[in-house]
DNA sequence: TTGTAAGCGTTATCAT
DNA sequence: ATGATAACGCTTACAA
C-alpha cells in the first residue's frame, strides 16, 4: 500500500520501466494506448515520483535556502511572503533559517544548506557579519545566491536593495523641511551596509541644510532589541539635548520605543519632538501617534530576489552564463501623525 | 574542483569506496592507517557526502515540514524559533510554509510536502479547515504528525495546545472579580478548536459567576484582519451597548484594536471599559495602555511539538510503536494596564 | 513504439 | 582489514 514505484506500474502492467517513466512525463514517443494505461494504473496506485532519486537523477532538489538575521518583526515576515510567492509558482520550497544576527550561526547555517544540495540561496546579512569567506563559498559551490537588504558590496553576485541613503535622506530632509533643526539620529549597527547607508543620508540631508553636523546626536542602537534601544536612547537624548526637537530612528521598532518613552514623560509629539521611523510595519499604525514612516517594501523585496534567484538557477542548469543585477526597489514616505 | 565523491577518494588513493564510505563513517573495521589517510584527504578535498545519494539510500530528508496559518505575528514567530531550537540539536532542516488561513492551500502544501517526503510535519490548522481527509493522507503516508494550536480532536495524532478553555475561563474570571459585569468577547472564527474553547470559557466563567450570558455581547472576527475586526466591532459593541464595562479578546491583535478605538473615541481604559488580549505578543507592551493578556508561550509550544515530532521519527525509524501524546501547556495572566 | 542498460553516490551485505 | 556487489528509484542515450 505504499512506496509505489516505476517498477511496481511497469511489471504490473508488463511494460519496461522506461516506458512507464515516458508515458508520466509525456513523452510523444508512447502510443496513446499504453500511454493511458500507464496513467489510469499510475493515478489508481496513488504513484507520486520518488523525490529522492529525482533529486539524485537531476541534481536538483527543487528547494532554496532562505536566511534571516530574525522573523520576529515585519519586514522579514514580509520578505518571506513574497520570496513563498515566487517560490509556489515554480513548485519550489524554501528551508528558512535564521542567523539571530550572529555570524557563526550565519556560517553553520550555509553550511547546512550546501550540505543539502539547495539550488539556491537567498540571504540577508547579519549584523555581525564583516567578513565573507563563508559567503565566498556559496559561490565558490556554484550555488546561486542572491543577497537583499542587508548585503555587502563586495560580494560579487546579485542584490536587491532600496536606496537606503536616499531614502534617509528624504526623511531628513521632510524632518528639516517641517522645521525642525535639532534632529538626532538613533543608528543601527555597524556592520550592515544599510545601517551606514542610512547614517549618510542623514548627515548629508542635514549638510545639504547647512545644519550642522553634530555627533553627540548621533545614538547606537545594536542590542538586537530594537525596542528597549529605543526607549533608552530617547531617555538618554531627551537628559543631554533639552532643546532636541526631531528624532529619526534606523527602524520603526526603535521609533516606537522612543514614542513609548516620549508618551511615558509626556513630551508632546510631534509638537516637541518629532519621531520617524523606518520600515513602515504594522505597528506603525498601532501606536498612538501613528508613526511616519519611511514604507520599506518587503513583500517586493522577497519577490524580486527570489525572481532573480529562479532566473539564475535556470541559467545554470542550462550552463548559461549569469550576469549579476542589482536592484533598488522604490522606497516613499509614510506621513502619519509622528511627525 | 567540485563534487568530490567517495569513489574519486577511493580511487586517488587505491582502496575501495566500501574502505572510504566506512573510514568516513568510523567504522570499527577499518586500520587506523588506512582510516587516517582517508579522513586527511577528504578533509583536504573538503568532501561532503551527496546527501541526495543518502537520502535515496536511507530513505530519509532530515527535513521537516512545518505549517503555519500565519507567519506576520507574534505566536507563529515564537513557534516557528522553538521549533527551530529543536531541529538544529538534531541537524534538520525546516521547511516552512504558510497556508494563509486556506484550506486549498493547506492542502496542496501537505501533497508538496509529502511528495518531497519530509521526515515529519508538524502544522497548525487554517481556520477554515473543517474537513480531515488531506491531513489523514500524512496519517496514512505514515509520516509522522504533530498538530499544535490549532488542531482538531478528530485526527489521531500527538497534540500540543494550551488548555484554552480554561485560559479564557481564568481570564474572565479576572475580569468579574475586578467588578466587571457587562462583558463582550470578540471570537474568533468557528472551525478552531481554540476559538470554540476560549468561547466556552467566557461563557463558563459568566455562568459560574451568576451573571447571565448574552449572545449579543458575542462578536465575530473572522476577517483574518484581526486588528481591523477588533476596531469595527469594539465601534459596534459601544454602539449596541452604552454599558459596557470589559471586553475579552481572542487574540491580542484584536483586542490592540479594541484599545485603538477606545483610545480614539476618549473612552478610558481600564476605568469605563477593561480590554483582556490573549497571546501575549510582543506589541502588548507597546501600546498604550499596556495590555492584559494571557500568555500564550508560543516558544515553548514550537519547541514541544518539535520534539515529540523527532521523537516519532526516531521510533517509526526503528520501527518501534509509537503512542500519541496530548499535551497541554500551561499559560498564566500577565496583568498590565488594560484590565 | 518499446526496451536495454548505464549511471547518479551512497549504504549494507557478504566474501575474502 | 578490505573489497565486490547489489540496491535505493529514477532518467536518458541508445538499440531494437
Amino acid at each position: 500500500m505504499k512506496d509505489v514505484t516505476l517498477k511496481q506500474i511497469a511489471t504490473q502492467l508488463g511494460v519496461s520501466i522506461t516506458t512507464v517513466s515516458k508515458a508520466l512525463k509525456n513523452y510523444p514517443d508512447v502510443s496513446e494506448k499504453t500511454k493511458n494505461k500507464i496513467i489510469d494504473l499510475a493515478d489508481k496506485l496513488n504513484y507520486t515520483p520518488n523525490s529522492f532519486a529525482v533529486n539524485l537523477r537531476t541534481r536538483q532538489s527543487k528547494t532554496i535556502g532562505l536566511i534571516l538575521p530574525t522573523v520576529d518583526y515585519n519586514f522579514f515576515s514580509k520578505v518571506f511572503e513574497g520570496v513563498l510567492a515566487e517560490a509556489e509558482k515554480r513548485d519550489y520550497l524554501v528551508i528558512l533559517l535564521r542567523s539571530n544576527e550572529k555570524l557563526d550561526v550565519e556560517k553553520k547555517q550555509i553550511e547546512l544548506l550546501l550540505n543539502k544540495r539547495v539550488d539556491g540561496i537567498l540571504m540577508s546579512l547579519s549584523n555581525e557579519t564583516g567578513e565573507f569567506e563563508h559567503i565566498k563559498n556559496i559561490i565558490n559551490n556554484k550555488t546561486p545566491l542572491v543577497l537583499f537588504d542587508k548585503i555587502a558590496k563586495l560580494i560579487n553576485c546579485s542584490k536587491v536593495v532600496i536606496n537606503d541613503r536616499k531614502a534617509a535622506y528624504n526623511a531628513v530632509h521632510n524632518l528639516i523641511k517641517k522645521g525642525h533643526k535639532k534632529i538626532a539620529h538613533f543608528r543601527g549597527s555597524l556592520m550592515p551596509q544599510n545601517s551606514i547607508d542610512r547614517f549618510l543620508g542623514y548627515k548629508k540631508a542635514l549638510e545639504d541644510n547647512n545644519i550642522m553636523y553634530d555627533s553627540s546626536l548621533v545614538y547606537l542602537c545594536d542590542n538586537n532589541t530594537d525596542f528597549e534601544d529605543g526607549y533608552r536612547n530617547a531617555q538618554q537624548a531627551v537628559a543631554e539635548h533639552p532643546d532636541l526637537d526631531a528624532i529619526f530612528a534606523i527602524t520603526d521598532l526603535v521609533a516606537i520605543g522612543i514614542v513609548k518613552y516620549l508618551n511615558d514623560v509626556n513630551i508632546e509629539i510631534p509638537k516637541k519632538i518629532a519621531v520617524f521611523g523606518f520600515c513602515n510595519s504594522f505597528m506603525s499604525e498601532v501606536i498612538s501617534p501613528k508613526l511616519t514612516t519611511i514604507d520599506q517594501p518587503g513583500y517586493k523585496i522577497g519577490k524580486k530576489a527570489a525572481s532573480i534567484l529562479f532566473d539564475e538557477i535556470e541559467l545554470k542548469k542550462n550552463n548559461k552564463p549569469i550576469s549579476f543585477q542589482s536592484i533598488e526597489i522604490e522606497t516613499s514616505i509614510i506621513e502619519r501623525g509622528s511627525a
